[in-house]
DNA sequence: TGCGCTAAACCGACCAGTCGGTATCATCTT
DNA sequence: AAGATGATACCGACTGGTCGGTTTAGCGCA
């Protein structure tokens, strides 16, 4: 289990402060005060604000990296079946109010990409790795339903593309109804490219 | 020709600033700064910050609407053949630095979708506004090629989610070609799905 | 006694927004 | 024609408050 110290507390009211108003927003104040620590807590363990942002990054990898890595979406012996599997997660997960569902990095790094290179790397590490994590599905789907003209990485980060539109997309329709509807367009997508060309 | 007086001066300032560096980290000091004048004047043509970053969303819009408007795209005769040429036009318009291409109110509505009720709500004016004026191709090559199973808006809701997070990835990975990608994807995606069902 | 950590007062920089004032120009009055 | 009036555009010093970050004093446990 993981220690309840003061710097996962921060983290936890980060992701959840900067998913809501953004990382500029989201003042050292307000975050402390959500964890329920002291100022002094918090450059304790964060050189500076942007540390913190950067270790945000790498702390919302890794929680939702698990979370993908024990999903049940593997299990099925279908490399296809796997990635559609994936899509009907990623639906599932559209759930609740705004702040909850969408992506941390991909919020942040709308706003810092110009003014924080060490925060927007983080970013991309994040969405990249994850990305990554599909890469072994979408080869294995791409050679058994002889599938060409793309890569495996290529059509990854499409797939990240899409799911990052969609919650922009929620958010200024204020409905995850919004969201829903792109995910259900990246699911034909995925699915009539690998079920058409074989017709070819 | 436009008039050239603070006010849209002010304006032209804030697409650029914005989209640099997003809508709280663009001060006013620095907008009237960047437009050439005084902070008074800047108070006097907008009640507020957050008035100014509506009238900007609508000035996106009629800006952006006018370049698509009088785009060639709009001349082929086939409706698929002019979706298509439409996504070129936003592949090719993927040129230059990260902030003269990115879209002002995607940028802007991940900030203030949860604080700003006025902003998001003109963030979403303009996107929802640019993509009806694809639903007419989209019925219409909907109807000739015969594809069902979606709707024109909802199609071209998930075009528009599609470019936003191609932005969102060319952010993140400091790099023009990552938005390419996306594109590409997206018009694979359109080709696919309009010629495929044919063959069912 | 010493050290990792926390607490809260504190600091200068910067923020959005205010205010008193000037310049310009079209309209009305005489 | 000349002067008065009022609306609009513009200016920049100023204010109260918030920001990220610092400092100093103390707590709890070895």
């Amino acid at each position: 289990m993981m220690k309840l110290t003061a710097r996962t507390k921060i983290l936890d009211a980060a992701l959840g402060a900067i998913r809501e108003t953004g990382y500029r927003a989201a003042s050292v104040d307000e975050l402390c005060a959500a964890a329920g620590v002291a100022k002094g807590s918090f450059f304790h363990h964060f050189k500076t604000k942007e540390a913190l942002a950067v270790a945000a990054a790498a702390y919302w990898g890794e929680t939702t990296g698990e979370l993908f890595e024990h999903a049940d979406y593997h299990r099925h012996d279908d490399p296809l079946d796997r990635i559609l599997a994936y899509i009907d997660l990623r639906k599932e997960l559209v759930r609740g109010d705004i702040p909850e569902f969408t992506c941390l990095v991909g919020t942040m790094v709308q706003e810092v990409y110009h003014s924080s290179p060490p925060i927007r790397d983080a970013c991309w590490r994040s969405i990249s790795g994850h990305a990554q994590t599909l890469e072994a599905d979408i080869a294995e789907a791409m050679e058994k339903f002889k599938v060409s003209g793309t890569t495996p990485e290529s059509l990854a980060l499409y797939m990240q593309a899409s799911i990052q539109g969609a919650f922009i997309l929620a958010k200024a329709a204020n409905d995850a109804g919004a969201a829903i509807n792109v995910i259900d367009h990246l699911r034909r997508y995925i699915e009539i490219l690998f079920t058409n060309e074989q017709k070819k």
